[in-house]
DNA sequence: CGAACAGTTGAATATGTGTTCAACTATATT
DNA sequence: AATATAGTTGAACACATATTCAACTGTTCG
């Protein structure tokens, strides 16, 4: 297996320390992976989706309810549940004119609580 | 305590469960914790990100190096460099001219660990 | 001093993304 | 069947942001 290099290397420097780099290179996940990675934490980056998922946190609710609680429009809400659906971090059900939804990922509380711990600590 | 009330409420329906909003609302963190919550993520929301922090969370390194690793210039891995210092996410020290980078967080390493949990899994 | 290299910075550009708006579907009610 | 309500969707717009480029600082070495 050779390790990955980037196709074009548009770095504008020598390297410094070869060794570093080499066994560094060696220790990085694959870029495909890098980009899940950061795609996974984009969910998180956005003030709505945080709102909706630490409400979803502590009860199943309803797109109305939510939009109501966040004081945003059903549409905006219902935009950013797409998202997280896609994400496989929430699921819904329905019932009658009613889509309900809920948490579907374990990570969710687990993440939330060590960025809790960041933003509280600094 | 008054619970918070969105000043200008934009929400283009009727709450359907005001039981479960207001109990939601009451367990909500306030909307300052929930914007730092999602500014903290948005840092790790992005590949280049990702692929600074896995490399420090390997050894410390220099920019050039860096810069070598990804295949991107030294001002741009600069750049993303400031963003991760603002976010105290890494730290830093001089020796000469070359300025060595290295994490400052322990939280880094369970988020990244959760990510590639729930990435790996679905 | 002056050249060379590591790194930073600000402005400009290009791309990505969240909200709005209007139109739409689906279900329930009369 | 007609109406009302819950929710979805696509396009447009506005805003945020990542990279590039060029100019800059700071340090080392001849």
């Amino acid at each position: 297996m050779i390790p990955n290099i980037p196709e074009i290397d548009k770095c504008d420097c020598n390297i410094i320390h070869s060794d570093v780099v080499d066994r560094v290179r060696r220790s990085m996940p694959d870029e495909e992976v890098i980009m899940d990675l950061a795609d996974f934490f984009k969910v998180f980056g956005d003030t709505t989706r945080v709102g909706i998922l630490s409400a979803l946190n502590e009860s199943e609710m309803c797109v109305c309810d939510i939009a109501a609680l966040l004081g945003m429009t059903k549409s905006a809400i219902s935009h950013q549940l797409r998202v997280l659906k896609q994400s496989k971090l929430v699921k819904y059900r329905r019932d009658g004119k009613v889509v309900y939804y809920s948490l579907d990922d374990d990570h969710v509380k687990t993440i939330f609580d060590q960025g809790l711990s960041h933003v509280e600590e600094k």
